[in-house]
DNA sequence: TTACTGACTCGGA
DNA sequence: ATCCGAGCCAGTA
């Protein structure tokens, strides 16, 4: 299993609930800055069964950027959120100022 | 091993 | 503020 991989795992799953993330800011702190993209990547091949908060993670804007056949999670994804408490707006965006999770990684 | 893909981001118009 | 184009790079085939 690549590094960048486990790290992305380990990541995501310390992101208390309630809190969210963007893909580049897991990206950096997995090592890697520029593979925002491949942070969807690692995720989309999650078991539905590895307990990993994969719903905490939204782009930088603060909404959901599935598309195509991943729709029906992208509405799971706001369920999940609404129900730790993440507030979506009236464009289906959330406040990363509010509910964006600030690393303590010094 | 090479080629293609895209659950992202950033910078310029 | 909004829109658009192109780089990015780990996975996957």
């Amino acid at each position: 299993m690549s590094e960048f991989k486990e790290n992305v795992i380990a990541y995501v799953a310390r992101v208390p609930k309630g809190k969210v993330v963007s893909y580049g800011q897991v990206a950096t702190a997995s090592g890697s800055p520029r593979a925002a993209r491949q942070v969807g990547g690692v995720l989309r091949a999650l078991p539905s069964d590895s307990g990993v908060p994969w719903w905490r993670v939204v782009n930088r804007d603060g909404y959901l950027s599935i598309k195509g056949n991943w729709e029906a999670s992208k509405e799971l994804q706001k369920q999940l959120l609404e129900k730790e408490g993440v507030v979506f707006d009236d464009n289906f965006t959330i406040d990363m100022k509010r509910f964006g999770f600030r690393d303590g990684l010094k």
